[in-house]
DNA sequence: GCGGTGATAGAT
DNA sequence: TCTATCACCGCC
């Protein structure tokens, strides 16, 4: 019997988001639900670097919906958009309005949904706004340590052309070859 | 390629 | 109050 996962320490989300964001790519998501513990690979991550990054949700300061960004570091920051999807975060930085985003989560447990998507990793994982502000140190959920990183691709961010040449910024990251990406 | 769906933020 | 927009997904 494998032991029980432990959550990161607060010191690897205190960095900034691009190098939390390729550093995060293989570490495990998890879910502790009532009888059933969900476990995920991560294989796609975008980063968000802050107030100065044009597509980045503190762009334009802080507001009521990304005031968890300009908190700890270590903290998920879950938003709902376009009606009916949700998208998880984890908070990076300072303090400063950092976040990377989990696109992407290869299943590691049985009979978990598809998981290939930030909206379609939240439903299998069960992430509503209820966990809006959770410290991922906490037993509900959290990220665990993974074995050594695999060939990273670079690519540009996904749905963010309004944000000009913070469009173009090469602040995705994927496993390369991993069939649980969400597009190539 | 297009539209569902509702919260959000800025404008009025 | 009003309205444009949205870090998506499924179906055409």
């Amino acid at each position: 019997m494998r032991p029980a996962p432990r959550p990161l320490p607060r010191s690897f989300y205190a960095r900034d988001a691009e190098t939390v964001a390729r550093e995060l790519l293989n570490k495990r998501l998890v879910r502790v639900g009532r009888g059933k513990t969900l476990v995920g690979r991560i294989v796609e991550t975008e980063a968000y670097l802050g107030p100065h990054d044009r597509a980045c949700h503190t762009a334009r300061g802080k507001t009521a919906r990304n005031a968890v960004m300009f908190g700890p570091p270590g903290h998920a920051y879950v938003y709902f958009v376009y009606g009916m999807h949700h998208c998880l975060n984890v908070v990076t930085g300072y303090g400063d309005g950092q976040a990377v985003l989990i696109r992407a989560v290869e299943p590691l447990t049985d009979g978990l949904e598809k998981t290939n998507g930030p909206a379609r990793v939240c439903k299998a994982f069960h992430v509503t706004r209820n966990d809006n502000g959770d410290d991922l140190r906490g037993s509900e959920l959290f990220i665990a340590d993974g074995p050594a990183p695999e060939r990273i691709v670079r690519r540009a961010r996904v749905g963010v052309d309004y944000a000009g040449a913070w469009a173009k910024r090469l602040l995705r990251f994927y496993v390369r070859g991993n069939p649980w990406v969400s597009r190539r």
